[in-house]
DNA sequence: CCGTTAGCAGTAATCGATTACACATGGACG
DNA sequence: CGTCCATGTGTAATCGATTACTGCTAACGG
């Protein structure tokens, strides 16, 4: 394998030389070609890790996630991938399950392999970020928001319950249960507030029977949206508060033909669905969803953004940026509401 | 932060000594609870990047992926990833858009990183594999097969496509279309040549006008559906080669308002779909869908596990592990077919 | 009783790049 | 004309763990 001095021999130069025409800093001209030459005849790569060790940073950042079998994560991933590739960073993926033991352990990982940052989407309620911020590593949270005194991005979960929430009440649906996530995530919790909200706003009753926690995957959706349609006084629309529990519920409604009611005058072999998600990967019509959608993908650009603001050596108080649902804003700095 | 020196002072020890004890080689045993209890009063985790420099290999595997917004790879990544995460390695998912530029990146990353080895879903017909089997990396292509003398686990992508097409016939069809993805790709070219020998089995025509190559994502299989299906003389039915494809096809049957038929026997509103592949995310009833489901999981244990072989120091030729569709077999060795 | 060998532990070299420090050169300026 | 400073380059230390090599001890055989 070819080495710094392999580099520096062919060149005529010490290896400092070498370091510093390939790290940007000033040489003289003749020498940086010479290095140039020396460096195209011989393929040299330097080693990444070599480097990392001595600079007790890699060009790594981690991307911790929930599950990355979610479209929604998925796209978050690919907004922060976008920007920190753009930025010399690679961008490691990893799936915790849910398991606050999975997620420690990556965590861990991290913090040992001398990642430059790690952006996450933190399964426990406490992630087990202390030994990163001991080091001072960058910490970006997404998504959910933690205890610790890092950057955040999140929705305005409570605002995007209530819209959603809101759209089926427009809608002339007056039975409007909720499917949400569990009581311990954060976003799940907020967005259940959100529909609550909206129905005291229209004078409606958000009788704890129609609110249900379930997980927040496919089948929770469809158990729980199951569940409520067998009642004897079924209600006449569901509010799903993720994309998944949203799958979930309309393949129950499918299962149990019924149709999708655009509106709440329909009679009672429909039903009316509201989600707080995207459907990336509908197999049928949507257009009598209720969607609320979401830019995850901008959620993991602004989270990159701000992550990346960070290794350049920003030094400011920990930043809280809720996004809106609507498109990401461009721009510089992230768009960031400080 | 704690450096194994400082381990080794306060058990007494020399740092050779620490080393050995963690990584099990033999030590006496006073001196290992010594070295145990120094561990754990100092909190001590071993450098990772100092380690992966010295032994020339970290003990991450580069997991290469064509897009991990599809949930096929996605689940391929879930398999690779319960796989090595037990032996103790972490995962890294690099996401190549298609594109063979990035694709070269992520693995040239991979290579001067040091990383253990590569799991690669190859975007190019022919990816740049060189630097890695130069330095003897391990590397097991899957999924889609390479032309480098490496571990390749595949699906038989001829009968999968046949298999689907051949459900159409049995249900009746007699004019089945296909949609499949991009010439370049084996798979998309290879379940398109099994649809044609169903087609041929059952005395049917395989007119080249029924074929189509369309990009292997939802948007190539909406156009190419909803094309077919505004022809004077449409399909009767429409196989997809994908499950991107198929997401696709059924949203372009249902946009037309046309029925999914169970057999060919129903009238000209309503048109068969076939896929191969699945639908996790479908929001509709799938029944009437002739579905060859798969098993990309299994794909990502089964290369894990010929890629911990080679780690392992595996030193036979390269092997070609052909899968069904089926679920994957369990127990030693990955059920490796030699 | 001595030589051989096996087993264990310590010292120091090593992995490959970055960078602190020392030094050389040349120009500016008093 | 000498001093100072800026700029550029080289030497060698450094990051932290692993491991080749060396040497010690003790057991065992002859």
């Amino acid at each position: 394998m070819t080495r710094i001095v392999d580099v520096a021999r062919r060149a005529g130069v010490s290896t400092a030389t070498v370091s510093r025409v390939l790290n940007g800093k000033s040489v003289r001209p003749e020498l940086v070609a010479a290095v140039r030459a020396a460096v195209d005849e011989l393929d040299y790569v330097p080693d990444r890790t070599a480097r990392s060790l001595r600079r007790r940073s890699s060009d790594v950042v981690a991307l911790v996630l929930p599950d990355v079998e979610n479209p929604f994560f998925t796209a978050v991933a690919r907004g922060v991938e976008d920007v920190a590739q753009e930025a010399g960073f690679s961008v490691v993926l990893c799936n915790t399950d849910d398991d606050p033991a999975k997620e420690a352990r990556y965590l861990a990982v991290a913090e040992h392999e001398n990642m430059a940052g790690v952006v996450i989407a933190a399964a426990s309620a406490s992630p087990a970020l202390a030994g990163l911020l001991a080091r001072r590593r960058a910490v970006v949270a997404v998504d959910r928001a933690v205890p610790d005194a890092v950057d955040q991005v999140t929705f305005d979960n409570v605002a995007l319950g209530r819209r959603a929430a809101g759209l089926l009440v427009e809608r002339g649906f007056r039975r409007i249960a909720c499917v949400t996530g569990p009581r311990a995530t954060t976003t799940a919790v907020d967005r259940a507030t959100g529909w609550r909200l909206a129905l005291d706003d229209a004078g409606l009753v958000p009788s704890d029977d129609l609110l249900v926690h379930a997980n927040f995957r496919v089948d929770g959706g469809y158990a729980a949206t199951s569940e409520l349609l067998a009642r004897p006084t079924a209600p006449d629309a569901v509010l799903a508060t993720n994309n998944l529990v949203g799958v979930g519920a309309l393949r129950a409604v499918a299962d149990r033909h019924l149709d999708l009611a655009a509106s709440g005058a329909a009679g009672g072999t429909s039903v009316g669905v509201g989600i707080v998600g995207d459907l990336p990967f509908a197999t049928s019509r949507t257009d009598d969803v209720a969607l609320v959608p979401l830019s995850p993908r901008g959620l993991g650009t602004t989270a990159a953004r701000m992550l990346l603001e960070r290794l350049d050596g920003l030094d400011v108080a920990p930043r809280r940026v809720v996004q809106d649902g609507a498109a990401p804003p461009g721009g510089t700095s992230a768009g960031l509401h400080l």
